[in-house]
DNA sequence: AACTGTTTTAAACTAGCGTATGAAACGAAT
DNA sequence: ATTCGTTTCATACGCTAGTTTAAAACAGTT
């Protein structure tokens, strides 16, 4: 039996199941899904062809469960920052659009994974390569409705769908930049990072804001 | 020679080149690039598995001819709709927006190649099949240049900066639900495409409009 | 030491890809 | 009618992809 409980142990020496899953994570993060083959993937793990289907049934079914296991450390990450924000003392929409974007535009910039994975995600939407609603449930059930219930308890006026509408378009205003950074660079003088994350908690507050009195 | 020259002619009989870009166009948007194969285009084209080497080269070239036939014409639609709305009585921020909003999100809704390629447009950024800024040279100079400058005319007090970066984020406020339509309409309940261009244009003014008074 | 189930290995397999070839068909000009 | 450049065709090539196989190596149990 394959099963992963096995693979779990001392964790200075890893077994081949959890390698493989680290280099699936560095590889599709870097060269996308057809761009990485299960040879590369497997040379870079250390172990044989045959491994990948062995442990995980083929080469899809690699990168759906790298692709799970990513997706949960996101969404968690993100309800920590929506935990913190909510319970400081002055809780407001900039401080809390600052906390969702700061680190994932920080982390494309350095090209960490953390950026990249997100890149990816949107990558995969567009690709199909698997079924997104496996994939997206939690984000969802969990982060969307904890995120448009703080904009309605911050942003006063707005209703569940428009606060709903809200959280989507602060994240447009995230993926954007996420994706196209080298054109925001190259296009906008003097642009960096910063600039954008700046530019991202004021246009997205002020929407936010003014949201209510701009009605029909 | 394969001079494209020759390939204009009547209109009725097209040749096997234009009928291979009119594959192309179908079947790329459909099924990304590695998705389709030389042979399903030149089935669709009936004609010769051959052909797209003879009259393009290779495959990937065929796919960027393609691609810069289609972005000329976004681009140039585009560009009408500004010309429009700043030459018309009134022109708002809102009918800006709206103007330039409406046409894709109406198209991917239901599903015609206009809000397709667009999709493509961003799949390709990502996938990187082809020299991203020999195709998105025009949209940087023309497109992005012009539309900034009616924000700064519409909206006082916008640097070149500032307006640069807000033609950035209302791209981004149109984008995200150009690619992710299924789940604003399954997560979000009473969602269809026109509340969605309302909120689109309703989010993104009130944005520019209070931009100004958030400085730092 | 022998048995047992699991994991790893080298090698082969099948399928599909993009591309190349050389001959045949075509059309206009002489 | 012949020639000549262009286009189309059937077919084959070389390659790489993901997957399979069957034997070998391993680890734990009796």
């Amino acid at each position: 039996m394959t099963d992963s409980s096995l693979s779990e142990r001392s964790g200075l020496e890893r077994g081949v199941r959890d390698r493989l899953l680290d280099a699936a994570e560095r590889l599709f993060c870097a060269k996308g899904f057809h761009g990485t083959s299960v040879r590369d993937l497997t040379t870079e793990a250390n172990c044989n062809v045959a491994a990948i289907n062995y442990h995980f049934g083929g080469k899809v079914e690699l990168y759906s469960e790298m692709f799970r296991r990513q997706i949960k450390l996101v969404i968690e990450e993100s309800m920590a920052v929506i935990d913190r924000v909510m319970s400081s003392p002055h809780p407001s929409i900039e401080a809390l659009i600052r906390g969702w974007v700061t680190a994932p535009l920080k982390a494309v910039e350095l090209n960490e994974p953390r950026g990249l994975v997100l890149q990816l995600m949107v990558r995969e939407v567009l690709n199909r390569q698997v079924d997104p609603e496996r994939i997206f449930a939690d984000l969802k059930e969990v982060f969307v409705a904890r995120m448009s219930a703080a904009f309605r308890e911050l942003g006063e006026g707005l209703d569940v769908q428009n606060s709903q509408l809200a959280v989507f378009s602060v994240d447009a205003l995230m993926l954007h930049p996420l994706l196209f950074m080298p054109y925001y660079r190259s296009w906008i003088e003097g642009c960096d990072s910063d600039k954008i994350i700046d530019h991202v908690v004021r246009f997205g507050a002020a929407a936010i804001r003014g949201y209510r009195g701009n009605q029909a």
